[in-house]
DNA sequence: ATTACTGCAAAGGATTTGCATGTGA
DNA sequence: TCACATGCAAATCCTTTGCAGTAAT
């Protein structure tokens, strides 16, 4: 029942060592990797960054710590277009994706507690309602179409 | 401005035709598995459903019946739990999905205009909630978490 | 008679895995 | 020291594509 928010940027050296996994530079230019993007980034832009820092550094040890990372709670996964998209656990924001030119643009206030509330009171259901990616169209696509 | 509702389960051979393509045995079969499954239909569901029927019948033809029919209109696809989910098009419904069982549950009531309106109003993004996947716990795998 | 559609096989791209080597604790 | 991590290469999985033959209209 702890009010614990310290999964939220918290030194994160300690908490790999912690169970008993490395600290390696690897895992720090990835990481870092992921902190550099404003919000969700693909593979591709995390493995370019490393790269451009350490040439050596291989993909499967990238596609790796990915995975070992959200495994640990550091960063979430969220499928967005298609594609994978990493951010570094933060606070719950959700994400405007726009079906035509593509950008996502977070959304950190919400309403979202009255339908969580509907959700579990008529469904059952425990809606998680963090990373929600919510498809539309952004306001300059829209007038584009409108017009 | 038509205020047409007939995309819903409308006669679809004719629709097909209508637009100078074919409908062929394959296709049918592709689309009776579809409409078989409840809901959501993974493609090795739907390839698998066709098999039993027509051996014959390649994955090639059913990965390009399937594009075919999405663009048409005739099936939705949604990413839900990082695998594509196939269904028949009909009223517009949201997704509860179960992280825990995988299951997922249809939702066909929702409050969702109010969110919509919003934002639209602050954030000038037309949301488009016609198959939103939602994340959570569903009413059996939350009561074996508490208990 | 057209020309869309299918089956086949091969190509393609993204991600995973096995294994020997290297390295953080 | 010793188990975890890495790099490399091969394997695997899913999906797409080119092409020659087939079939719907």
């Amino acid at each position: 029942m702890e009010q614990d928010m310290s999964h939220y940027r918290m030194n994160y050296p300690d908490r790999i060592r912690k169970r008993g996994f490395r600290v390696t530079p690897q895992r720090q230019l990835i990481l870092d990797a992921i902190c550099e993007g404003e919000g969700h980034t693909t593979f591709d832009e995390i493995y370019a960054r490393v790269q451009a820092k350490a040439p050596a550094i291989n993909r499967a040890t990238v596609y790796r710590a990915l995975d070992f990372f959200r495994e640990l709670g550091l960063i979430f996964a969220a499928e967005i277009g298609g594609h994978t998209g990493y951010e570094i656990a933060s606070k719950p924001h959700h994400h405007l994706v726009c079906r035509c030119c593509g950008k996502v643009e977070d959304l950190t206030d919400y309403h979202f507690h009255d339908l969580s509330a509907h959700l579990l009171e008529e469904h059952g259901f425990k809606a998680e309602l963090d990373h929600l990616a919510i498809p539309g169209l952004c306001s300059k696509c829209l007038k584009a179409i409108e017009s």
